[in-house]
DNA sequence: CCAAAAGTGTTCCGTCTACACCCATGG
DNA sequence: CCATGGGTGTAGACGGAACACTTTTGG
């Protein structure tokens, strides 16, 4: 077991999941609060320590699927925390992931069942150990990604119209955008395709609903907003 | 000592430098033999293992300081990596930075006494482990910085010419730059500033050395090339 | 019939790009 | 005197931003 690096010091390792969702117009966290000792009872990240076969990526999806039944989240890595006493308890050194899910695609059973919340991103509690530091990053990251990956996609239904599409935009970037000149753009980018489905729901007039065709875009991952 | 989290189990946390230079015109890439097992003799980046009483940062830069006696080095994480058998010895977290550093800063014994060498960026040999993971993955990170964040200085002299500039541009960014689209630009940043100085070292007519004037970008930090 | 959201083009302005010649000097 | 790198301006193309009215229909 310690053949070569028996001298170091080994330390716990977990990972904490940063999951987005978009509801009511708002960029949304998903949180809980803190099930053990230390921290009982604050406000946190849901998370979960590394096993010895899995990867970073294999425990980061672990806990997500185990939270929310889900398959093939899109996630990526925020980054690695390592201060020395950013646990209260132990020395744990965490990496950070983002999700993006459809908050609709979630049974919202078992997120009663962990006891988690979706927060309105501008309005968050403080947050155990530095998991505000790390959704604070992850936030800047989604934002410079979300302007060159499609990422949005992720955060809505399969079928969506565009003004959905532009909420999403416009809760993440902040700020209005400009209805016509967002169309426009749109209307450039042939992987997001004008079905013939008409949503009745959100308005009278009904507004025609779009796809991501991903296969598209993997034949030319190329995208700005 | 396992209060809290004795069931979970631990593991090895290293760090790992990409450890950026200029030189020639060229990105250059600090790699050595590695003098240890697993793996001796196999190039690889410089790396450590964290300490009890080291953040993650911490432990960076004391291998950076080990490294060149340099401190202060601009330093920005790249990420962890964890795949289970990536160390082929034990399961080792690898956590990667990404450092840059002026090459004539850099005492040229101390290099070689930890038998260290410049690789050109474009050839480098196949290096230990997932090192070419992690020095690709910061050199996409660096293009994408270098355009919003005044990194380049850092890879340069105190004073240096604008042509010397262009030049840390075209490595990092690759093809060539309009040397008079260039120069309209660097001249509306206000803290690159042209000192009274000339250089006459590269060339006949001499060239106005330029400074970065960091306090003058710390007020009002924002850059665009 | 009216409130509410969908849908649609044009103009203007600023930014980026392409491009070529003279200058100063050391050897 | 010539080879070498330093230094400079303009015109045209392009892309982003501002902007207002008509349509449809459920209630």
């Amino acid at each position: 077991m310690t053949q070569y690096y028996s001298e170091h010091s080994q330390y716990w390792v977990s990972v904490d999941c940063i999951v987005f969702g978009f509801d009511n117009n708002q960029l949304k966290l998903l949180i809980g609060r803190r099930q053990m000792d230390p921290g009982r009872g604050e406000w946190s990240l849901y998370g979960g320590f590394v096993r010895v076969n899995e990867s970073l990526e294999d425990a980061a999806n672990r806990v997500l699927h185990d939270l929310t039944g889900m398959r093939k989240i899109y996630m990526k890595q925020v980054g690695a925390f390592g201060a020395v006493d950013r646990d209260p308890g132990e020395r744990v050194i965490s990496v950070a992931y983002c999700a993006l899910i459809n908050v609709h695609d979630y049974d919202d059973k078992l997120r009663e069942q962990y006891g988690l919340q979706w927060v309105d991103i501008d309005s968050l509690p403080r947050l155990y150990s530095d998991h505000n530091q790390m959704v604070k990053k992850a936030v800047m990251l989604l934002r410079h990604r979300i302007k060159t990956e499609p990422l949005s996609f992720n955060l809505l239904p399969d079928l969506f119209t565009l003004t959905q599409l532009q909420h999403v935009y416009e809760a993440i970037l902040g700020g209005d955008i400009d209805k016509r000149n967002f169309r426009k753009r749109i209307k450039q980018i042939d992987f997001i395709e004008k079905t013939e489905l008409i949503d009745k729901v959100t308005s009278k007039r009904g507004a025609a609903l779009y796809r991501f065709n991903r296969k598209m875009y993997d034949d030319d991952p190329i995208f700005k907003l």
